[in-house]
DNA sequence: CCTTGAACCTATAGTTACTACAGGTTCTAT
DNA sequence: ATAGAACCTGTAGTAACTATAGGTTCAAGG
């Protein structure tokens, strides 16, 4: 069997993050307490990695914590099925997509102004970019 | 001439931002400490919507605070010219390529898992979003 | 003129998801 | 035994606000 110890450092490594961030998942509870050395030092078994490195994961496709919770939640209890953890993808996917549609329209607003604008040395007093952000949405 | 005089309230209604970012706003050197009244409430001019109706543009549009107070420099300081400001947003329009790109590839990244999943009451053990989710990055 | 209630004032704490210290202790390798 | 890396706790800082508390001023109606 696998009883592999770890070190918050090498915990933290196997992840990619840092070992203040493991500290402050154990203080909001996202992590557990683990055991301790008689020195008072954090010992880690493979299972945390794995914890650690879906949290991770999660937090890179953009999960907030609370929903990274709900999402433990549903594997640390018994009685929860797949279904609920899809919608939250689902979900989560809905946002994504509003974000990149706000990002979208933000960018075409940019290019816009930067191609109105001749640049170089103009006055600043006729910069055709500067005007915009003067001007009132319609 | 016009020296029509505004509320705090006004102000922040005409630009669509709330009273206490514009207290936020002053404490921070975005916006100038306007005059008061002899209570001690501020009066604001028309100037004063001028200007924060550019930084509310320029917030939407994703330019940091610090970035706005550089775009405020320009305009507030002689001797500047239309090449700068176009340089600055020519580099935001990279910066919200760049999160549009990550955005997307998480996009891919969800809608693959969902569609790997069958849903509904099936046991969270075999969920392909939670085994996803658990898995370490190639 | 007086009152009432909306709008204003200052100052401080909370939000999110960490990161960065400071000042001390433990572990590991030589 | 000792040096130095890694660890410990606790607190403060980051960005850009938002929210609250507890008090004052303003404008309108009677």
């Amino acid at each position: 069997m696998n009883s592999q110890k770890y070190s918050i450092g090498q915990l933290a490594k196997a992840s990619g993050c840092k070992v203040e961030t493991v500290h402050y998942y154990e203080k909001i509870g996202l992590m557990p307490e683990p055991s301790r050395t008689v020195g008072g030092h954090r010992v880690y078994a493979l299972s945390h990695i794995k914890r650690l490195n879906f949290i991770r994961r999660s937090r890179d496709l953009g999960f907030k914590i609370e929903q990274i919770k709900d999402l433990l939640k549903f594997i640390d209890e018994p009685d929860h099925y797949c279904g609920e953890v899809k919608a939250m993808a689902m979900q989560q996917a809905r946002v994504v997509q509003e974000k990149i549609d706000d990002l979208q329209r933000l960018q075409l607003a940019l290019n816009e102004m930067v191609n109105q604008c001749k640049g170089s040395n103009y006055s600043i007093d006729d910069c055709p970019i500067v005007d915009a952000l003067f001007t009132n949405k319609s």
